[in-house]
DNA sequence: CGTACGACCTGCCCGC
DNA sequence: TGCGGGCAGGTCGTAC
């Protein structure tokens, strides 16, 4: 699923479920993910009881009592799902769901209230892996990392140096984590439909008014897709958490030959796959 | 060094 | 109906 917007409601739902829980057992089904699971992942992490969970760039952090944290990625189709066999009014909250094959069930996590938390990752391009709270800074997942988007963390500033020294399209910058972490390719899509800019015009052509444009929309598309709970798509469905509804309002992602929607412009969205992604724009209102 | 691209993996959808 | 090709919300290792 995963761009920084569902990732946060991942998180926030993962949070309210498992704070303060104990781990009973984990059932590793098949630890061949991205990485392999960690041969000590059980050892480490079974009696342990969640102190907190957070969140850097796409990173889910579950920090244990013993000072380990578990980093986890949820690549292109992880999910976690909650279930609860022993309280039927759980099973119909929207935290369950048995929308997905249970062949792709691949970590299970028993909790001490009878829940269990289940990771299911069909592609397996997601993993798990172990770190010690005072090292994460110097973790080779989250070292490289460039400023979260959201609030403050992005100055403008950054963008107009970051911008000006680079030949790349804005696009592909926008989706390199190493330059801003969470954005993939729905959202460098909307944020670049909004912020008036084609996908493919280069970084360092960009001009100030453009900039403090593409500041602002990135704030704004991203905090809009949090607030409706993020983007499901396709058979994507069953994120941790309610079904996402940012969906409903794409302006430019999978409308290729749809009507611009922007007002008193009668463009048509394009796609063009560039760096092996697809760009979707407007060629009338995107410069 | 910066940048582009293939590889990793499964499932779905479309055209023949 | 079956099969092949292309597509999918990501990131890393490699090659230039």
């Amino acid at each position: 699923m995963p761009e920084l917007p569902e990732v946060e409601v991942t998180r926030r739902t993962l949070l309210k479920f498992i704070k303060n829980k104990v781990i009973k057992n984990i059932k590793i089904n098949n630890p061949n993910l991205r990485f392999k699971v960690p041969a000590d992942f059980k050892k480490i992490i079974i009696g342990q009881k969640i102190v907190n969970v957070l969140r850097r760039s796409k990173y889910i952090l579950i920090y244990l009592e013993n000072n380990y944290v578990i980093i986890s990625h949820l690549g292109m189709s992880g999910k976690f799902l909650i279930k609860n066999n022993y309280d039927k009014d759980f099973l119909k909250t929207s935290y369950y769901s048995n929308e997905f094959s249970s062949k792709h069930n691949h970590l299970e996590f028993l909790f001490s209230n009878n829940f269990r938390v289940i990771y299911n990752d069909p592609r397996r391009f997601g993993f798990f892996a172990l770190d010690i709270v005072s090292k994460l800074d110097i973790n080779k997942f989250l070292r490289k990392l460039g400023p979260e988007p959201l609030g403050r963390n992005l100055k403008k500033d950054y963008l107009i140096l970051k911008t000006k020294i680079t030949q790349r399209t804005i696009k592909t910058l926008l989706m390199d984590q190493h330059f801003i972490s969470g954005i993939g390719n729905i959202y460098a899509n909307e944020i670049l439909f909004m912020a008036k800019i084609k996908p493919n015009k280069i970084s360092s052509r960009l001009n100030l008014v453009e900039i403090t444009r593409l500041h602002l929309s990135i704030n704004k598309v991203l905090i809009r897709a949090l607030k409706l709970g993020g983007s499901s798509i396709k058979d994507f469905k069953s994120l941790v958490g309610q079904k996402g509804r940012f969906q409903n309002e794409f302006k430019v992602y999978d409308r290729e030959d749809l009507k611009c929607l922007r007002a008193r412009c009668s463009g048509l969205i394009v796609r063009v796959v560039s760096q092996g992604r697809a760009s979707f724009f407007c060629n009338e209102c995107q410069n």
